[in-house]
DNA sequence: GTCATTATGACAATATCTTGTCAATTGTTT
DNA sequence: AAACAATTGACAAGATATTGTCATAATGAC
């Protein structure tokens, strides 16, 4: 059995994610590390940030298709070096609410501050159009594998 | 300052970027693990069945835009389990290159015979032309990184 | 040829992530 | 209400990744 057509694409697709996101990871602990953060706990942090309302550790890892464990961890830590708060959860009892702390906002902001230059530069190489496809078309693919 | 709004769909991408790849790393452990592999030890024997040339660990690295030490763990681990082997490098007396043994090629063309009908499925549900312009897309940004 | 720079393997320390397990909580079915 | 299933936090073990460091090897400048 053969690739077809499309499924070579897709393949190289995968491949190259792999690779691409290898890299961002670097990009972002180079970034986040003036500010002694990495690249893991800045997505979390962006993760709480752009969220309207305050999440539970589960609903974190499903959003960024990782385990619960993974982030449970990475927020305890962040808990105890003070960017995250716990709060009660009116829904149940064990499952707190991560929030930003007022320090955790203003650390994000400071990500924000770096990242959005970085981000409008790099992106001014690209077409909108590419990249609103190449986004929808991730997500697409995102979607396959965690339904 | 905020995001362009190429920067923006940019930085979207990052996000979905990270997500997916951790979504396809648990598809292709899922996939591999019949077989005694991980999908980062998959990842290592494709690059090297895919090559046309033996690779050093380094070049492997570059390919996949990890670290060199990360590949020579994995390798090592390879070598020991009898699928990868070592060559004498003419160009480099320590910088052996790294050859699929005949097992190492049995178990990528095992994987292969998996992984071909996934991809194939998967990709149906797409378009040729979105699958491309994501792949060269994606490359791009990769370049900008691995530069 | 010599010297400085770069690349590489080996080793260690650490961070991140997965899976597995267990008890507590919540939701569902009957 | 009771029983069963699914979710969640906590904990542990192991795999995969990064960075840092050192000695050796290759490359380039002079």
């Amino acid at each position: 059995m053969k690739h077809s057509a499309k499924g070579h694409t897709f393949t190289e697709i995968v491949i190259e994610s792999f690779k691409l996101s290898g890299l961002l990871a670097n990009e972002g602990d180079r970034i986040a590390a003036p500010l002694g953060l990495s690249s893991a706990r800045w997505k979390i942090l962006g993760a709480l940030a752009r969220s309207e309302t305050p999440l539970t550790v589960s609903q974190i890892a499903r959003n960024m298709g990782q385990s619960r464990q993974a982030v449970q961890s990475l927020v305890n830590i962040m808990s105890e070096t003070g960017l995250i708060e716990f709060q009660n959860n009116p829904n149940h009892k064990r499952a707190k609410l991560a929030v930003l702390t007022p320090t955790g906002v203003n650390s994000y902001q400071e990500m924000e501050a770096i990242q959005i230059p970085w981000a409008n530069d790099y992106a001014s190489q690209m077409t909108i159009d590419d990249l609103e496809r190449t986004l929808v078309t991730l997500k697409k693919i995102s979607g396959l594998f965690s339904a």
